[in-house]
DNA sequence: TATCTTTGACCGATCGTTCAGTCAAAAATA
DNA sequence: TATTTTTGACTGAACGATCGGTCAAAGATA
């Protein structure tokens, strides 16, 4: 029926939309989404502009492919075995899990950056968005009112916007951000012993 | 010989400027810079497109000056007596007056968030931006030193993405973000008495 | 040959920007 | 007081450029 079969079909189809994500993630995080161009992305890709479209219905659908597999890699780090309920181990772990993967793609958490102060992006993506914060914030508060926090609610709060604003510092500067200092003293903040 | 004197001009020159600004403000903050076009600016200022362009250069001029106008307004709260050396008192001034001036225009401080990663903008401020970062990390970092710090450098670090990872999440949900509470953590983590 | 990938010229829409011309207000004139 | 002159704020049609998106044709493979 085919001239190749299926699966090599499909082995296709899977590289080339890797290749166009990887390139115009690049773009999308340095540019901008608005300002990066379909063409722009095709050159980066070394591909013609139409064949974006044989893999994407749409520049939105694009992004939020590219946002979507960046949520999947985080949530594969935050409470791995999924029981609802962070140890102290897994919260270190969390942690340092957080900024192994923002050290490992910055164009990534550059581009998380972006998304969330662009409306008419963060609109594509912000229920899936949402649903991942509220899951976090949830394991988190359990987390900080079993280890004696006063007020877990605020803690929860407060350590989100802690590793919000550490991570915003760190991709907007890696070279001159001590990551690792700073880590040690979020740790020792939240971890009584 | 004249029909309206140099002052009478001035001050309709004056007023449009905040007109056009105000509205610009609102749109930049709320769509995007990219998304908000200058029609949309004139529509909701209520002039034409042409006028905006009798006071700005262009659409990037006009975005500079209302960042470059909320800088200001902020360098203003910080070491008010300009002597380089925050006394505790000024440094617990300076946290209650950076969080009163962010709930007083939100819109302008969730701007300033689309900008740092919006590379095109960004570039258009960053000059100003990085100055003024560094004349703020430079008097923090003397501040923290003198109250006993071990690692001034990283408490400054740390002190500066918590403050700008309170505010994302501050204007990215004011209603539900508990900021008078955090605001006290905050001040005693950094204050030791 | 049959089938799927790939190309790039092409489309209509929209963008930032321009500019020739309009108009209300105030000073000067009679 | 009534009329004329002068100014610059103000308008919106029009421009070239560029955008996201389409599609007929070509290339590649079994």
């Amino acid at each position: 029926m085919a001239p190749r079969t299926e699966e090599q079909f499909e082995v296709i189809r899977e590289e080339k939309k890797k290749l166009i994500k990887s390139a115009a993630l690049e773009l999308f995080a340095n540019e901008g989404f608005y300002p990066t161009s379909i063409s722009q992305i095709a050159k980066n890709a070394g591909i013609s502009k139409g064949l974006i479209y044989n893999y994407f219905e749409s520049k939105e659908e694009l992004i939020k492919e590219i946002v979507f597999d960046g949520f999947d890699e985080f949530l594969k780090a935050f409470d791995p075995n999924k029981d609802g309920f962070l140890t102290k181990e897994e919260f270190i772990f969390f942690i340092n899990e957080t900024f192994r993967i923002i050290e490992q793609n910055i164009s990534y958490w550059r581009l998380y950056f972006t998304i969330i102060f662009q409306p008419g992006v963060l609109k594509l993506v912000e229920h899936k968005f949402l649903e991942m914060l509220s899951s976090l914030m949830e394991v988190l508060h359990g987390f900080l009112q079993r280890s004696g926090s006063t007020n877990p609610e605020a803690d929860a709060r407060l350590f989100g916007a802690l590793l919000d604003g550490v991570s915003l510092h760190y991709v907007l500067d890696p070279e001159h951000f001590p990551l690792e200092e700073v880590k040690h003293k979020i740790i020792e903040l939240f971890i009584k012993d």
